[in-house]
DNA sequence: CCATTGATGGTCT
DNA sequence: GACCATCAATGGG
């Protein structure tokens, strides 16, 4: 009998796609962030492309280096933690080193530890635990201290899930001061999956 | 069910 | 001091 761990982190050349590509391929796969607490898991529903120095929905819009995009510039597979109000947002950092290109990860489908979600969360629904950006982030317990991690290794890593039956398309949500940006179909989401954040 | 609004704190100029 | 890749509460249909 195998005694191997039930999850395993992709390996890095996972994370060696185009963006638009990485985006897709993202919807399925589990998210999941091991803790002292335990482990939990959840199957990415929902992301968004952000394509780096073109981009003027992007953080890293004109190769804008900062302390917060730096890891932006980095190899794929990079965990691009930033703070938005009091929440924190989780991305995927994507595009070969010095391209600043990243996926925000906006809604995630409960798979593992349910009970530590809603422990952390204190809503009443499962609905509610996952489906938006910075929900899932504190259900998972991803924080600013992982900024700067890598997703093909433990405590935070992508593993094998699911291969979504369809895959929809469509603008960005929340950016609204960004021009031609605006309209740009970088948003993916799985065909009626009900963590969706919008519809 | 849907739309609107106020609270919120870190980052960057 | 402005700008947000948000959320939860609220009030109406």
């Amino acid at each position: 009998m195998s005694e191997r761990p039930l999850l395993q982190p992709v390996a890095a050349p996972f994370f060696e796609k185009n963006t638009l590509e990485l985006a897709r391929t993202l919807l399925g796969c589990l998210l999941v962030k091991e803790t002292e607490e335990g482990v939990a898991a959840g199957f990415i529903v929902e992301t968004e492309a952000y394509m780096g120095a073109w981009d003027r929905a992007a953080h890293s819009y004109g190769n804008r280096r900062t302390k917060r995009t730096e890891v932006m510039f980095q190899s794929p597979g990079y965990v691009y933690t930033y703070q938005m109000h009091t929440h924190c947002l989780v991305n995927v950092v994507s595009g070969r080193e010095d391209i600043p290109e990243a996926i925000l990860i906006r809604a995630i489908e409960p798979y593992i530890g349910t009970g530590l979600m809603f422990a952390r969360r204190k809503v009443k629904e499962v609905k509610q635990l996952t489906n938006g950006p910075g929900k899932l982030t504190k259900a998972l317990g991803i924080t600013m201290k992982d900024y700067g991690r890598v997703f093909y290794e433990r405590p935070l890593f992508i593993a094998e899930g699911f291969k979504p039956e369809q895959i929809m398309t469509g603008p960005r949500i929340g950016i609204d001061n960004t021009g031609e940006a605006k309209h740009y179909p970088y948003r993916f989401w799985v065909k009626d999956n009900p963590f969706v954040s919008r519809r």
